[in-house]
Parts: structure tokens; C-alpha cells; sequence
RNA sequence: GGGUAAGUGGCGGAAUUGGUAUACGCGCUGGUCUUAGGAACCAGUGCCGCAAGGCUUGAGGGUUCGAGUCCCUCCUUACCCA
């Protein structure tokens, strides 16, 4: 019988969804054990065969924790909601739901052949009412949170508002924004509605405050840090400005701390964690407080508010070094400090600096800009008068938006004064020679100098002195700081979760629970009203009508993409609850994610998103856990393989029809094979030579067809262009399918290499469908099957490492599956078992050797999958195989337990061959073989004898010998004696069952 | 510039605790069968050398009887962040 792996695998795939095998069980005797993917976006391009490595992986380990005996749950869904389906909308008009609807189906479709063990009765999708209504109302919970420092919890807003009826805010110890004014209880009860939803506002965990937010014109939404990349949107790549603006927001700042410290607890990998504790970005300091030098600026049309700046700083002891103060261009005070002959330069420059992305301050060091406003500060300490400048690497949300400015002990304050010529006064002693013309002295190192009462100290000591006196002085206090911003939560799109808010008299409130989910309006058109207002406000008749009459406007902006992927590991535990996010009993029997595969591109959003979200509902009592997932792997990218075609434009001379010429060979291109265009790039001198050669053909074929005679071509280099890798083999291009493969190139013409071939040259990129280097799983499974297409996967090295895809190796691969099917159907031997037309399998005892091969297979595969090394895996099935090939091996003792081993990799032909074997039920819950180590020990072992570390040769010797025994038989050999030429050995090292060193 | 990971044959990679470096697969060479091979099978294949032998894990140094593995210095690459 041969193997059909095409009939198998359905077959197989039809068995497992209408026997619903890998249904996980909501409780059970047995262990749990929940392995999540990443949600996918379902784009419009299909899975590509990146995709499914971290998939395959995960199923891996599923489908062994079955066979281990746990109750598994392995789910799968889509974040559905987002701005490609939205942006595909604005182009044709189509309803995001119904592209999103169709990927999904492709999506479903290539994931169902690839043979994964998902629970599918689980599946969920984020832009479903049934889920987003329990996106909006986390939402909500949040919104009526306020975050009390106290208890470091989040707490239901009715306890602050009980506070505020009692004592007003003077004991509340709770985040919330800058400028809180204090009232009493009396004021809050004297408060109008609007100041009371005001004051609340402040402390929400939810809220609608005004920020500078990253504006993307082009795609007509504001976009959070993480979804900006290099200054352009992380999607479609489009330009992103900064803009004042009223938003919805998250103030996940209010767990920054518990989001570091949690990480602690997390078996993620140190990168992934080192990238969440810098993007939370914790720094101790001090606040610090300068008087401003009254000289005369309370002009009639601004008046200061305050009398001091606030700066925030972790170098404190570095006070007696201030030189200047900088403030970020949009710092409140800018504009009253400016004197009046420094205004239309201030006035400029923050113009041109508003414009910057904060990336573009920060990193373009080079480029140093800054203007002084003209005012003063008295400094602390000495009351000397220091300048007030206004300068663009300083931001506006970090700290306080204003430096104190060092430049002698820091790196960008050095650069800023260097280039305005300010003063660097030297405060610490540096520790090893350093050249203060060139560089600052930025180490936390050496003596304080010139400091008053910090010379002499170390600057650990200076630290603490300085804070001790700015404490005792009341001029600021110690603060901790963190570079992580609260998350601004609303998108002006159309493609995502109504936020569940209507406004009444100007004052936000959340919908009731019972009034959700509130759904998706239809609109005419997905782009803004003519007011710019979101796509959400064309809506007809779209308004909140309460029962008591009236009509409100809903909020109108939508929730961003990470809404629904911060909690949707949840939703999987109890997916079709109408009446709760997801049952206490579920949440509490499945607990934490054990396993969780995904890309490391969300080391900064999603996933700390998700533990944000994971540990505030910790806090309300929601769920028993405070971290999403205990174990995270980041599988590599698979890169794609490009290949390139050489376009060659020649340069002529000698006609005035050029634009003729040119035509000509618009439509006739010319594309010259890689070599030949090396050529012509490295040496440029034998091109026309090259010319000459290739050219005549294509010479003839021009003066014919258009009649233009007499021209001189010479060779210019060649363009290089993406050609689709499908109609390229081992970089040899099918001349005739590329003709076929665009329009324009119907009539291409090649210079090929001697032997009539085109080659392309190759490039390792990115997969990407704008580089025609894309390759989809469905043609390797067509072409080799789905287990196949899983084994070659794993086997490209390990997981987390990114590689190149590239098929060279995957007829190995094939192969293997063929000599294992062939282990079963030898057609030499007869079988005992009847019914299987060509089974040869037999139920003889197996033999030691037999023995010795499968537990060393199962030995090493345990062990692999334990650490999640698939590919070595593959490599040890790989030989089992071959030993059993040479052993002729065909007794069921053997190839059962093998086909355990290797069930969870290559599902289907283990099905199979499982089933062949007589076997009523799936093997997915076959018992996984335990390795006996008796079968492993040898009565012999073969030892390397080494002199002087070298290898020189093998004795063979019993395995029981002791270390005496075994240097007496080594010394008594001739082969061993002949390497001492007759010298006496200083040292014999004995490592039995390793090796004999003979040290000379 | 900072952080993290990694550098091993022609290629993907293995060597888990310091103990025979190059497992497994691809590719390549030769052979068998075949009308044919992009099928299957057999043999060989780190490099230099006719051989004896020598050399080899990015470079250099160190610890050790013994180092791909541990330590130090440097170089390169990838990813993330500036």
C-alpha cells in the first residue's frame, strides 16, 4: 500500500472535527495544562508559512500534554477588528465585516489542512457583539475604577466618591492627574454635576483627558507609542504628527510599578523583559523647585500662575552644576516666561518643534536646536540667575517637561551648551582622565567639587545629602519616575469597539450593564463627517435613548486593536457565556496561560496590555490570577527568499526618435540574467564588450520591428526588480510563466547565461506581498501533505530563531515519513495481523538492539519536547527510523510505541498507521511511552584514548571495569604503547564510560 | 550609543552537566535499478595532503589532564530600543 497522504490527511482532519477529539473538558480529574498562540489578524494575504511555526510548535506540545494525560486547552480566534479590513472598506466601499468575514474563512480553511489540534467549538472573534460586549464592559469596570496607593489596588469609584462626601480629597492617596485642586466635603457637595464628572475624570482609570497624542492625518486616527514605528504609523507606515487633543485614555501608568516587578515572576525571556523594563522605564529622583526672577513679566496679556518651575531629576547631587534650565517647547510656562524681543523666536521655534515626533527629538542628536526665552530662574542654593531656555529634547510627558540642565555630567545638556556656548561648571572629580572640551562626564562616579556642602562626597553620598537638603529646604522631594505613558485608548475609526459612553449636558457616562452590548452602527461611507468627526458620526439616528425620554450623543470615537486581545485568553475558558465575561469556576480551574507563543513584535503592546488588563481585574475580584501567562516563547521570523530579475535599459545615440527608442523598450523590456549584470556593476570596462556578444538579437529584432537603423547602444547597470519566487526554481526563472506573469513583460526579451538559463539574484527580506516573496502553506502541503509541511518547520533550526524559508531540505523530511510508512508494509515479509492488505507488522518479541533504538528515541524526544527543541526532535525520529530500516524491524512492539512518540509532530500518518494496526480509538490519547533505561546500558563501552587531549584511537572494553582495570588493559595494549614511544605517562585520566587521557 | 541573542562544513543545523566536534537533513561524487529521473536504494563526503600525517567551532589570550562549552580582550551579525 502507498503512502496517499492527501487522502489520509482528510480523512484524518474529518475525524477530529466530527468526533470533536480535541473538545478541552470545563473540569476534570486530570491535570491542566492551556497552551495559547497569538491571536492572528486575519489579513487579506492568507497565512503565509511563517505563521504556522508557532502554531505547529504549540500543537506539538498540546497534543503531547495529551498523551500525557492532561486535560488540554488549545484554542484558536482572530482579533478581528483593525485597520486594514477598515482601509480595504474606504478603497471599495465593501463592509470591513465582509472582508473580515472572508479572511477569517481563508484563514480557517489553510489552518483546518495543516491538521492543528484546536478546540473550535472555542473560537472566538473580537469584532463579534457576543465578545466586544464584554470588551465595553471591562471598558466600564475600568472607567468606574480609581486606583487608591493605599492599598495598591484598583477600587470601585464609589469608594472615593463615599471619601469625597466625607472628607474631600485631602486623605485620598491615589493616582490621578497633576493638577487635582483640594476641596472639602463641602465643596464636593456644593460642586455642580459637570465639576463633580470633572473631578472624577482625574481619577478614573478610564478617562477623557486632553494629551498630546500621536496624530496619523493619513489614516484619520490617533495611534498609540507602540503603534508608531520610526515615526511613521506601524500600519500602512503613513506620517504621524503630534496634536493636542481630548481622548479616551488608560491610565496604565497606575500600575507601572506591579507591571516591573511582576516580571520577576515570569519565565519570558530576558529580552522580552528587558524591553517591558525599559519601555515602564523607572528612574528615582528628586522633584525640584526654581523661583522664577520676578523682572517685570506679569505683562497685561499673560500672567504667571506660579512663581516657580518644577524639573525632575536623578542627578541631584549634581545641583552646584546647573548652567541653564530647559523646557520642552510645549511646557505651560513658555509662553509668560518669553520677554518680548525673544518672542517671535520662541513663538517659532515651538511651531517647527510641535511638529517633530518625539522620536525624531530624541534621536537626531545631531541636529541641536533651542532658543532662550529671555527669563530667569534663581538657583536654589547659591541664588545665582540661571537662564531659561526652551529646548526639544526635553518632552513634554516626561517628568515635569523641564531640565535642569548639567552639562559638565550629561550627555545632551553638554551637546545643548556646547552649542550655544553656555557655561559647563565641573562638580565631580571624574575617577580616570577625561577631556571636558570633548565629552561629558556622565558616569555615577568620583568626588564632588565646587559644591558647597556635597565636596568631598562620592556621589552615592552626594545623592543622598542632596536630597536630604532639598527635602529639609521644602524645595521638592524624592519621586519616582516612569517613562510609560498612560495609553491613549480612543481611535477616530470606524473598525473597532463602540466605546460605551454617551454624553448628557457635556458629561460622559458609561452604559448599564444590561444596555450592552452597544453595537456597531451601520454608516454610509468609513471616513470622517465634513467636521472631522469620526466615521461613527454619520451613523443615522444612532443616539442613546434612555426610557425616560431624551436622545444622546454617543461617544464617537472606537477602541484600538489591543481592546480586545487584552483579555481574550479569558474569553477562551468560557467562550459562549451570555451572562459574564467568563465564569469564576472556568477562570479559576484554568487559571494562567501555561504556554504562550507568539511573535516578539508585542513585546511593548499587546503584552503589556494584557497584564495591565489581567491585573485589574485581579484587584476588583474578577479572576484568581495577576499575571496572563506563566511561560512565553517567541517563535523566530521566517524571512522570506526574494528573487530578482535585472531590467536593462541601454543607453544610444545617434537618432532623434529617443522617445520612440524608449517606448520601444518599455514594452519589449530587456532583462539580463545575474551574472551577466554583476558584470557590467563590477567592471565596467568589458560591458560593452558583453554587449556586443548579447546584443545582436535584440538589435535585429528592434530595427526590424520599429525601422530605426544605425544606432549605437552601450550598457547602462541594470535595475533590479522583485520577480515572484513561484515562478522561480533553484534561481532559475521559467522564462515563459514570467512572460505570462505581468502584463508589460509579455514581450520581455533575456540575456541569459551561456547555457540559455536566466538566474535571479537572491535576497533574504521580510515576507512581504509587495515583494513577491510570499509562500503560502497550501502549496507545500499540496505538494508534500500537512505532516510533511509540520516535521520540515520544526526542523529548520530552533524556534525562536529567525531563518531564511527556503525548501532545499524538505524532500529529507518527505522521505522520512515514506521509510516509516515502508517499516509498516516491507513487502518481503508476510503479515500476521489480517484485514490490512500488504501490513507486514508482527507481534514477535522484539529484540535487545530493537529495544536499545526505541527508548533511546523516546528518551531524547521527551526530553526535546520538554525544553521545546522541535528540531533535534525531528532528527532523533529521523534516526530511529533508519536503525529500525537496517534492523528490518516489523514487530508491533516496536512501531507502536514510535508512533506515540511522533503522533503529536506528524498527526495524520500516526492516525493512520494507528488505525491500520486495529486501533478503534484516536491515538491522541494514546499513553506516551516511558524510556526504560535497562534497555539503554551496553555490556561494552568503546572509549577514546586521548594523549594529551588529542584523540588517537578506540578500545573497546566491558562496560563493568573499574578505573584500575580499565588503565591496566589500556597501558597493556601495543597501539597504545606505540604512541608513548616508550615515555612513561605523567598522569592517566580515567572517566569511566567517557574517555582514558594519558597525559606525557 | 544602549540592551538582548548569536557566530560551528558548500548550506540548515547538532553536541542538554567541560569528556570521541561536525549528529540529522540538504547539496555534491560514484554506483545499482530504470526508456527517463526532480523516484527508490547502496557507498563516499569538514579542510589541507598521493600518503604518513597535520589543521579545524569569528580573532587573540587564559584556566584545565581535557574547552564549541568556563574566564578576559577584541571583531562581526541579527533583533529591540535610542
Amino acid at each position: 500500500m502507498e503512502y496517499n497522504f492527501t487522502d489520509i490527511e482528510k480523512r484524518w482532519q474529518n475525524f477530529w472535527a466530527s468526533n470533536k477529539t480535541f473538545k478541552a473538558e470545563d473540569s476534570s480529574i486530570k491535570p491542566k495544562y492551556y497552551v495559547l498562540d497569538m491571536f492572528p489578524y486575519p489579513s487579506g494575504a492568507g497565512l503565509h508559512v511563517g505563521h504556522p511555526l508557532g502554531y505547529i510548535a504549540s500543537d506539538i506540545v498540546a497534543r503531547y500534554k495529551r498523551h500525557k494525560g492532561f486535560n488540554v486547552l488549545h484554542p484558536m480566534g482572530y482579533d478581528s477588528f483593525g485597520l486594514p479590513a477598515e482601509q480595504y472598506a474606504i478603497q471599495t466601499g465593501q463592509h470591513p465585516k465582509i472582508t473580515t468575514e472572508e479572511n477569517i474563512a481563508r484563514y480557517r480553511m489553510q489552518m483546518d489542512k495543516i491538521g492543528f489540534s484546536f478546540d473550535w467549538d472555542r473560537e472566538v472573534k473580537t469584532s463579534n457583539p457576543d465578545y466586544y460586549k464584554w470588551t465595553q464592559w471591562i471598558f466600564i469596570q475600568i472607567f468606574n475604577s480609581w486606583y487608591n496607593k493605599t492599598t495598591d489596588k484598583a477600587e470601585n469609584i464609589s469608594s472615593l466618591i463615599k471619601e469625597f462626601e466625607a472628607n474631600g480629597n485631602a486623605n485620598v492617596n491615589a493616582v490621578c492627574d497633576e493638577n487635582v485642586k483640594s476641596f472639602s466635603a463641602q465643596d464636593w457637595k456644593a460642586f455642580s454635576e459637570k465639576e463633580k464628572s470633572d473631578t472624577l475624570m482625574a481619577y478614573r482609570l478610564t478617562y477623557l483627558g486632553e494629551a498630546y497624542v500621536n496624530w496619523c492625518p493619513a489614516l484619520g486616527t490617533v495611534l498609540a507609542n507602540d503603534e508608531v514605528k520610526d515615526g511613521v504609523s506601524e500600519r500602512g507606515g503613513h506620517p504621524v504628527e503630534r496634536k493636542l487633543m481630548k481622548q479616551w485614555s488608560m491610565r496604565i501608568t497606575a500600575y507601572a510599578q506591579r507591571l516591573l516587578d511582576g516580571l520577576d515572576t515570569l519565565d519570558w525571556t530576558e529580552s522580552l523583559k528587558e524591553s517591558q523594563r525599559y519601555w515602564i522605564g523607572r528612574s528615582e529622583g528628586t522633584s525640584l523647585r526654581f523661583k522664577i526672577q520676578d523682572t517685570g513679566l506679569k505683562t497685561s496679556d499673560s500672567q504667571l500662575t506660579t512663581e516657580e518651575i518644577e524639573v525632575f531629576t536623578t542627578r541631584p547631587d549634581t545641583i552646584f552644576g546647573v548652567s541653564f534650565v530647559t523646557l520642552a517647547p510645549e511646557h505651560e510656562l513658555v509662553e509668560t516666561l518669553t520677554t518680548a524681543e525673544n518672542k517671535k523666536a520662541v513663538d517659532d521655534y515651538v511651531t517647527v518643534s510641535k511638529n517633530r515626533s518625539e522620536r525624531e527629538r530624541q534621536a537626531d542628536v545631531t541636529k541641536i536646536s533651542g532658543v532662550f526665552t529671555g527669563s530667569y530662574v534663581i538657583h536654589p542654593f547659591t541664588g545665582k540667575q540661571i537662564p531659561i531656555w526652551v529646548g526639544d529634547y526635553v518632552l513634554a510627558g516626561y517628568g515635569t517637561g523641564a531640565v535642569m540642565a548639567v552639562p559638565a555630567h550629561d550627555e545632551r545638556d553638554f551637546k545643548f551648551a556646547n552649542y550655544f556656548g553656555l557655561p559647563l561648571p565641573q562638580v565631580i572629580e571624574p575617577t580616570k582622565d577625561h577631556d571636558f572640551s570633548k565629552d561629558a562626564w556622565g558616569d555615577k562616579e568620583g568626588k564632588l567639587i565646587n559644591s558647597d556642602f556635597l565636596n568631598g562626597l562620592d556621589v552615592k553620598s552626594a545623592l543622598k545629602k542632596a536630597i536630604e537638603e532639598i527635602e529639609k529646604n521644602k524645595l521638592g522631594k524624592k519621586k519616582i519616575n516612569f517613562r510609560l505613558r498612560d495609553a491613549v485608548f480612543g481611535r477616530q475609526r470606524y473598525w473597532g469597539e463602540p466605546i460605551p459612553i454617551y454624553y448628557k449636558d457635556g458629561i460622559p457616562f458609561a452604559l448599564s450593564d444590561n444596555e450592552l452590548p452597544l453595537v456597531l452602527p451601520e454608516v454610509d461611507k468609513y471616513l470622517p463627517t465634513e467636521d472631522g468627526e469620526p466615521p461613527l458620526a454619520r451613523a443615522k439616528d444612532w443616539k442613546y435613548m434612555p426610557s425616560e425620554g431624551g436622545a444622546f450623543d454617543y461617544e464617537h470615537s472606537t477602541m484600538p486593536g489591543w481592546a480586545g486581545s487584552s483579555w481574550y485568553f479569558l474569553r477562551y475558558m468560557d467562550p459562549h457565556n451570555g451572562s459574564v465575561f467568563a465564569d469564576k469556576k472556568l477562570t479559576e480551574y484554568w487559571k494562567q496561560v501555561d504556554l504562550y507563543i507568539g511573535g516578539s513584535e508585542h513585546a511593548t503592546g499587546h503584552l503589556l496590555y494584557v497584564r495591565f488588563w489581567t491585573k485589574f481585574l485581579n484587584d476588583l475580584g474578577h479572576i484568581a490570577i495577576d499575571e496572563p501567562a506563566k511561560k512565553l516563547i517567541n517563535q523566530g521570523m521566517i524571512q522570506g527568499r526574494s528573487n530578482f530579475v535585472y531590467r536593462f535599459m541601454p543607453s544610444f545615440s545617434g537618432s532623434d526618435k529617443n522617445v520612440e527608442i524608449l517606448n520601444y523598450f518599455k514594452s519589449n523590456p530587456v532583462f539580463i540574467s545575474k551574472n551577466l549584470a554583476d558584470e557590467i556593476q563590477n567592471k565596467k570596462t568589458t560591458s560593452n564588450e558583453l554587449l556586443s556578444k548579447h546584443w545582436e538579437s535584440i538589435k535585429e529584432k528592434f530595427e526590424k520591428e520599429t525601422g530605426i537603423k544605425n544606432i549605437t547602444f552601450w550598457a547602462q547597470d541594470a535595475t533590479p526588480l522583485n520577480v515572484d519566487v513561484n515562478i522561480v526554481s533553484n534561481d532559475i526563472l521559467d522564462q515563459e510563466a514570467f512572460r505570462n506573469w505581468r502584463d508589460d513583460f509579455k514581450n520581455a526579451q533575456f540575456i541569459t547565461e551561456e547555457n540559455g538559463k536566466y538566474i535571479c539574484g537572491v535576497e533574504i527580506e521580510k515576507m512581504s506581498k509587495s515583494k513577491f516573496n510570499v509562500v503560502s502553506p497550501d502549496d507545500i502541503g499540496e505538494k508534500f501533505g500537512a505532516d510533511t509541511l509540520r516535521l520540515y518547520e520544526m526542523f529548520l533550526g530552533p524556534l525562536e530563531q529567525s531563518k531564511p524559508w527556503n525548501t532545499n531540505g524538505i524532500t529529507g523530511v518527505a522521505g522520512f515519513l515514506k521509510k516509516l510508512w515502508r517499516l509498516f508494509f516491507t513487502a518481503s515479509t508476510q503479515s500476521t495481523l489480517s484485514g490490512v492488505e500488504g501490513l507486514s507488522v508482527t507481534e514477535d518479541v522484539p529484540t535487545k538492539a530493537e529495544l536499545k533504538t526505541l527508548h533511546k528515541m523516546i528518551k531524547k524526544i521527551t526530553e526535546d519536547i520538554e525544553r521545546f527543541s522541535f528540531n533535534t526532535s525531528v532528527s532523533n525520529f529521523m534516526i530511529c527510523v533508519n536503525e529500525l530500516g537496517d534492523l528490518k524491524c516489523n514487530r508491533r512492539a516496536i512501531l507502536e510505541p514510535l508512533l506515540i512518540c511522533l503522533s503529536p509532530y506528524a498527526p495524520h500518518i500516526t492516525e493512520e498507521l494507528w488505525s491500520l494496526l486495529g486501533h478503534k480509538e484516536s491515538i491522541a490519547f494514546a499513553t506516551f511511552p516511558l524510556h526504560n533505561e535497562e534497555y539503554l546500558v551496553d555490556d561494552s563501552f568503546t572509549y577514546p584514548i586521548s594523549f594529551n587531549g588529542k584523540m588517537r584511537l578506540n578500545i573497546e572494553l566491558a562496560a563493568t571495569l573499574t578505573v584500575q582495570e580499565i588503565e591496566k588493559e589500556v597501558m597493556s595494549r601495543e597501539d597504545v604503547q606505540k604512541y608513548l614511544e616508550g615515555k612513561t605517562p605523567k598522569k592517566i585520566i580515567i572517566v569511566p564510560k567517557k574517555i582514558v587521557n594519558i597525559v606525557v
